[in-house]
DNA sequence: CAAGGTGTTAAGCCTTTGTTCATATTGACC
DNA sequence: GGTCAATATGAACAAAGGCTTAACACCTTG
């Protein structure tokens, strides 16, 4: 889960990023609303988290502009007590929650989890694709009805090619969804984790869930029927 | 036990906390209606006592609010000798049962006693699977007929485990469920516990009841059939 | 006070996993 | 067909994470 922390105050940015990255979320965080709109351009993420009271841009119209890139994830809104009406027009802007400073961190955490699971809306607690199911509350995938144990890495590569079914994706959006910083670039870990992943998933060699499309990325399969 | 109490004023709140933790329950307490709310709905709890009059939103739409989540714990509501009105509606609201302000601390524990045990009672008296079944009321395992002592931290980890058969439970979660506040990360209490629990479970190491998930957690298994 | 049990810590060992590397294979373009 | 870059593959390695055991402090209980 890769998150956008939009926070001007280096102390609190600091907290939240270590307090998100130790529940395993990747956090890029910036410091302005003119940084935030471009990290937000430039890349996809699972949620964001923003300080209404932001230099060069302010919160309200950071959202507004995400919102009008077409971009759907939970934004979860920081708001000072003082000026609550902020926290309305924020949500009118497409806000999905807000948190009133000075918050508890578990607060944070709380309330994302909550958008994050309903960002997941349909609440499904697998993925399935004619004899393959991933399930994602046992981190655990079947094939055919026996069960296929994954490593963490393994767990998100396939789980982001199964949201985003027939569509090829590319190796840079993978790799920047499993770590932090833009990677080694010369590296081939996804390589050797598509590898072993396919290998699970058909050992068979026969129905090729996972096409590579050369120059391009990978692409879950949908299969016939 | 994890225990929600929602109760504004301060005094009483602390007083309640401490009487509740002195007999071993985890308790989370909240000052109004609105965070009582979120807690209930981002938790699991065995019980929430819940005072009536309550700022943000009332103890009445809490409890009918927690109702409409589908939250099946009991409720214990406290009020006010002289409306008493507020009881009737409460219990109607889907309270389980209420004492009147002022009352003996003593009292709320043994409502909540009874409560609890009642819940326990048709609820859920004990948890099957396979050979195993926990007995929730006695706190004993029984592992193909013969039963076997748990010690309390012991039963706790089962319990939740057993709770979420199948899931991946991550070790932060099982820390959180057994400790009040988040407990020191570099011990191995957990491992420990879960190692103990394995032998007794499961002393031929055949079955695996309780599967590690490298990085992510354990998940009870449930047995085939 | 002795004895036994329980929760906790510490330490070393062992396994899994992520990562790298070297080398093979593939596909696209000339 | 030849050439080059992109991807596959298999093996090897180091570190993280988990396991296991033992010891210890603290309670209870008799």
């Amino acid at each position: 889960m890769r998150l956008l922390l939009v926070e001007d105050e280096d102390l609190l940015r600091a907290q939240l990023v270590k307090a998100l990255e130790d529940n395993d979320y990747i956090v890029d965080s910036v410091q302005d609303g003119e940084l935030g709109l471009f990290q937000a351009k430039e890349f996809s993420y699972d949620a964001a988290i923003i300080d209404l009271g932001l230099p060069k841009m302010n919160g309200i119209d950071l959202i507004k502009a995400i919102r009008a890139e077409a971009k759907v994830f939970p934004i979860l809104i920081l708001t000072a007590r003082d000026n609550w009406t902020d926290k309305v027009e924020g949500l009118d802007a497409g806000a999905d929650d807000y948190v009133v400073k000075p918050f508890q961190i578990e607060e944070i955490k709380a309330r994302l989890n909550a958008l994050l699971r309903r960002a997941a809306g349909f609440a499904k607690p697998s993925l399935d694709f004619g004899h393959l199911s991933l399930d994602t509350s046992a981190k655990q995938l079947s094939v055919s009805g026996n069960s296929v144990e994954l490593t963490a890495y393994e767990y998100k590569v396939l789980e982001y090619l199964m949201l985003h079914p027939g569509q090829v994706i590319s190796k840079m959006e993978l790799t920047e969804h499993l770590y932090e910083q833009d990677y080694d670039r010369d590296s081939n870990v996804l390589e050797v984790f598509v590898r072993r992943l396919r290998q699970k998933l058909d050992p068979e060699e026969m129905l090729k869930p996972i096409d590579t499309v050369r120059g391009q990325g990978y692409r879950f399969n949908v299969p016939p029927n």
